[in-house]
DNA sequence: TATTGTTATACTCTATAACTATA
DNA sequence: TATAGTTATAGAGTATAACAATA
């Protein structure tokens, strides 16, 4: 029946990885958040930003891209799709940068936007005590910086 | 100066929210894996490939696929290219399922990529305590957990 | 010279549908 | 009927180069 014995056990080295365990905890993670706001039919990358743009009404595509660690070109066509919907306006902040503000109808989305991600963080932090949350917010920001600079 | 006051000082919501840090940290850590194993000629899912079937010789594609949670369909070129390379060879194990080895080049590369991938290891904890990285992967596995499942 | 916003483009990763051959 | 492997393809995310207008 077999020309080669097959594995009767599969091991996973990946879970005891650190890094591995992270990238899968983070694509969990982040479906959860998309299905979370598809019912208000936007993107995770669209309802980050309207977060974002809620917490600083009259900031710029650069500053998002800054903020968000994207890349200004990726942007365009989100923002462009944002104004088109009715959801942000644009109003020159000077002759070359435009400050990005929420209409009625986009701010309101916001709150749902916003309810929709703490409802979200609740759910997936509900067995971490207060204190655990904490220490694991403090954990990633080192591994993060930690993962990104090159020295020691 | 300005036809709308600018913003002065820009805040960033995302980053008192578990799932956004654990997404910007997760990217973080990936790329720099990625840098890592570039020096070997592979890329992430490649080397992520080796490490698996170094610890599960004979295992099937499909074996990977449940274990790693990829699409089938999405191993077939990544496997081809490292068979066309010398470093998997394929044996029959019944037959429609194939068991997946690794050549003597695939071995030195595998070891290779697990000494990569340990320094990498070391790198992105090296300011958690081994207590704290303990509690951290517990954390992440339970959010995983809770970020997957449905209900309750 | 550097910055803001933009276009076009390319590449990777991921997802699905459909097929074959075998169990 | 279900499983193993495959093909083709489509979508989303991300990256860079190059440009015009402005600081």
């Amino acid at each position: 029946m077999k020309a080669l014995e097959r594995l009767e056990t599969i091991r996973d080295p990946l879970e005891e990885l650190l890094g591995f365990e992270l990238r899968r905890t983070s694509v969990a993670v982040s479906n959860a958040f998309a299905a979370a706001v598809e019912p208000l039919g936007l993107r995770t990358s669209e309802a980050t930003l309207l977060i974002f743009i809620a917490a600083n009404e009259g900031c710029t595509q650069s500053d998002i891209a800054r903020a968000l660690r994207a890349q200004p070109a990726n942007l365009v066509p989100l923002i462009q799709k944002l104004v088109q919907t009715g959801v942000l306006a644009r109003a020159p902040a000077d002759k070359r940068a435009v400050s990005l503000l929420l209409t009625k109808q986009g701010a309101e989305l916001a709150k749902q936007v916003n309810q929709a991600a703490a409802k979200h963080e609740a759910r997936i932090a509900r067995r971490l005590s207060p204190e655990t949350r904490t220490q694991v917010m403090k954990a990633l920001r080192m591994i993060c910086k930690d993962a990104c600079c090159e020295d020691s």
